[in-house]
DNA sequence: CTGTTAGCGCTTTCAG
DNA sequence: CTGAAAGCGCTAACAG
C-alpha cells in the first residue's frame, strides 16, 4: 500500500532500485545490505532489522544476474526430451521441487533426441554459467559430450544407467533389469506368445536396453522369440492400437503385448476395445512408466513402475551434494523399480 | 578434436576463457569480438571470420548472465501450474519453441493455485530481471500484482480472457464462451439432464467462467438445472470416477457428464466400463481440452479443442513484440476453439 | 560488526 | 570499421 509508484508506469525498465539505494536509505554501505540478506548472523540483530525493513519497504529485489557473476550460478540447466506424451513432467517436478527448496532455479530447454539439437541445448545451457546441468534423453553426441568435458561443469545424466559411463553422474534404473523382470513376470503368469512393442529405439539406449532385457527374458526362459513380434511405432496412442494391429497380424495367436511405454499400452487397450477383445482373456497388455492414468484405466494396467519424481529430486540432490563438496568422484545411482500387477495381464 | 583440454579437470570452475582472450588470440580488441557475435555487420568480413575462427576452435561460449547486465535480458520467466496432469506440457512446448527461435530462454518456476506460492514465484522470477514474464494459471493475489506493477516489466498472462482486466497483456480463450458452446452442442443432440464436473473452482477463474457458461446455457435453453448436478473433485482420473458415481447417485437418471477438463472424462469413461455401461447410451461424456488420448479413448471423446501449444508460441510473440516496441498499450489476444464431436457424447 | 576496494565479463557510449 | 574508457549490480577479500 505504501509502496510507492515509482518513475514511469511500464516502459523504463532501469527505474528499480539497487542495494546502493538501499544502503543509502539505512545509512550503511552496501555491503552490508548484502550480508544482511545472505549471511544475517555477520550483521548486528538492529541493523540487520533496519535493512530488511528498508527492503520490505522499498520493495527490492536482488538482482541475481549480479550475484550469479561472482560465485558459482544459482542455475541449474536441464535439457529434457519433448514434455508431451511421457512421464517427463514428473521428473520435472521433481527437479524443479527440490532445486527451490536450495535456492535454485531451473533453466529449461527442450531437446529432442538429435544431436544437433543437443548440442545447442548444452551450448545455451553453458552460456548461463549454471552451477550444474542435469540432462535427460541425452544421447551424447560427441560434440556435445566434449562441450560438457570442456565445461568443468557438474552434469547428471537420469538416464540409462547399466553398462553405460556417465559423463559425471548419473541417476537412473536399469531398464534392462525392468524389461527382464517384466517379461519374466509374464512368464510366470503362463503367457507364452509376448510382443513387445518400442518407439524407435535407434540411439536411445533406454530403450535398447529395454528391448535387449525382454529378449534375454524370453531366450532364458526358453521362449519362442522372433524379430517379427517386435515393432517400432510412434510414441503416442495411435501408435499402440497400431502396434497391436500389427503384432496380430503377423501373429494370430499373440497372448500379450508388452509395450515399453504406458502411453503406447493405453493406445493398445482401447484397439482391443474397439476390437471387442476381451482384456486380457484374448490380449494381454502391459505397459512401463505406470502413469496416473494406468491404475484408473478399464481394465488397470499392469506395468513398470519407475519413480519419476524421485529421479528428478534426486539427480537435484546429487549435484547439490558435488557442489558442496561433500562427493568428488563420479558417482551412479540406481533407484529402484517396482512390477505393478493389475488386471491387464 | 583439437580442442585443449585445459585446466583442472572438473572442479575449477573459472578456467572457461571470455572475450578478452578470444581477443588476444586475434589481436583485436574485446569489443571487437562482442561485434562479430552480436552485429556482425559492423566488423569487416575478414576481421570477423579470424575472430569467429579463433571462438570455434577454443570452444568459446559467450557469457550470458554478463551480457543480460548491460541490455535487457534475454530470459523469459514464466510460472506454470504444476506440469502433472494437465496440458500445460504443450503450452510450455509452444513457448519453448517460440522463444528459442528468438534467442531467449525459459526460466521456469512452478506455482501452485496458491497466493503464497505466487508471490514468492513472482519475486523469484524478478531476480533474474527477465525481459518479460509469461504468466499462467496466475491468480492475480494482490502482493503478486503489486510486485508486477512496479516491475515495469511487460507481463503475459494465459488465462482467462472475458471480462478481466489483464496485468498488462493476456492471450487465451473465453472459457464461459467454450463452455457454453459445448452445453448447447449436448443439448442439440438432445440431452437434456446435463451434469458438470470441475476441480474447485475457487481462485481459478478460468474453472468459474466455464461452470457459468455451463449454468448460463442451461438456463438459456431451458433445461433443469440444479445445484446438485455440479461436483467437485481433484484433477485425477479417479476423481473423475467419483464425480460419475457421486452425480449418478444424486440424479440415477443423468444422461450426459459434462468435464470440465479430459484427465476427468477419462476418468470418468473407465468408470463406465467398469460399471458395464454403454456410452453414450447409458451414459454420455464430454471432455475439456482434447489431450491427445481423446481422439484414440474407446469411445472418442467428445471434447472441447483449445489451441495450447498455439497458446505457448503466441504469448511468446505478443511479448516480443511488445519488446520490439511494436505495441504499447495492453492487449488481449483471443484465441479460438473447436468443439469437438466424437463418440462419447 | 562494518566499510573500502576491486572486479566478475560483457557492452554502451564516445572517439578516432 | 575499430578501439578506450566506463560501468551494469553485486560480493570476495581485505582492512579497520
Amino acid at each position: 500500500m505504501d509502496t510507492p509508484q515509482r518513475g514511469s508506469p511500464r516502459s523504463a525498465k532501469g527505474n528499480r532500485l539497487g542495494m546502493r539505494e538501499i544502503a543509502r536509505l539505512v545509512g550503511v554501505s552496501p555491503i552490508t545490505v548484502s550480508r544482511a540478506l545472505n549471511d544475517p548472523d555477520k550483521v548486528s540483530p538492529e541493523t540487520r532489522d533496519r535493512v530488511l525493513g528498508a527492503i520490505e519497504r522499498a520493495g527490492f529485489i536482488p538482482n541475481q544476474l549480479a550475484s550469479s557473476m561472482r560465485g558459482p550460478g544459482r542455475i541449474i540447466g536441464t535439457m529434457v526430451p519433448p514434455l508431451i506424451n511421457s512421464g517427463i513432467a514428473e521428473q520435472v517436478q521433481g527437479m524443479s521441487d527440490e532445486a527451490l527448496l536450495s535456492g535454485y532455479q531451473l533453466l529449461l530447454v527442450q531437446g529432442d533426441f538429435t544431436a544437433a539439437a543437443e548440442e545447442k541445448a548444452v551450448r545455451s545451457l553453458l552460456g548461463w554459467r549454471p552451477a550444474g546441468l542435469i540432462l535427460q534423453a541425452f544421447v551424447q553426441s560427441a560434440p556435445a559430450r566434449q562441450l560438457l568435458v570442456d565445461g568443468a561443469v557438474p552434469v547428471v545424466e537420469i538416464s540409462e544407467i547399466r553398462g553405460k559411463r556417465p559423463i559425471d553422474m548419473a541417476v537412473g534404473v536399469s531398464n534392462f533389469e525392468t524389461a527382464y523382470a517384466m517379461t519374466a513376470h509374464l512368464a510366470s503368469k503362463g503367457y507364452k506368445r509376448i510382443g513387445f512393442v518400442s518407439t524407435p529405439v535407434h540411439g536411445n539406449d533406454r530403450l535398447q536396453q529395454r528391448r535387449i532385457g525382454y529378449r534375454q527374458a524370453m531366450k532364458d526362459l526358453g521362449l519362442r522369440h522372433k524379430v517379427d513380434l517386435e515393432v517400432e511405432v510412434t510414441l503416442t496412442h495411435q501408435g499402440g492400437a497400431e502396434a497391436l494391429r500389427l503384432l496380430t497380424q503377423r501373429d494370430p495367436k499373440l497372448e500379450v503385448v508388452f509395450c515399453s511405454s504406458d502411453t503406447l499400452a493405453i493406445g493398445a487397450v482401447q484397439e482391443c476395445h474397439r476390437l471387442g477383445w476381451k482384456i486380457p482373456e484374448r490380449m494381454a497388455i502391459a505397459g512401463y512408466g505406470d502413469v496416473d492414468l494406468a491404475a484408473q484405466l478399464y481394465p488397470s494396467l499392469t506395468t513398470v513402475r519407475v519413480p519419476r519424481y524421485e529421479m528428478g529430486r534426486e539427480a537435484v540432490r546429487q549435484l547439490l551434494r558435488r557442489l558442496a563438496g561433500e562427493t568428488r568422484s563420479s558417482t551412479i545411482i540406481s533407484l529402484g523399480f517396482e512390477i505393478i500387477d493389475r488386471d491387464s495381464a
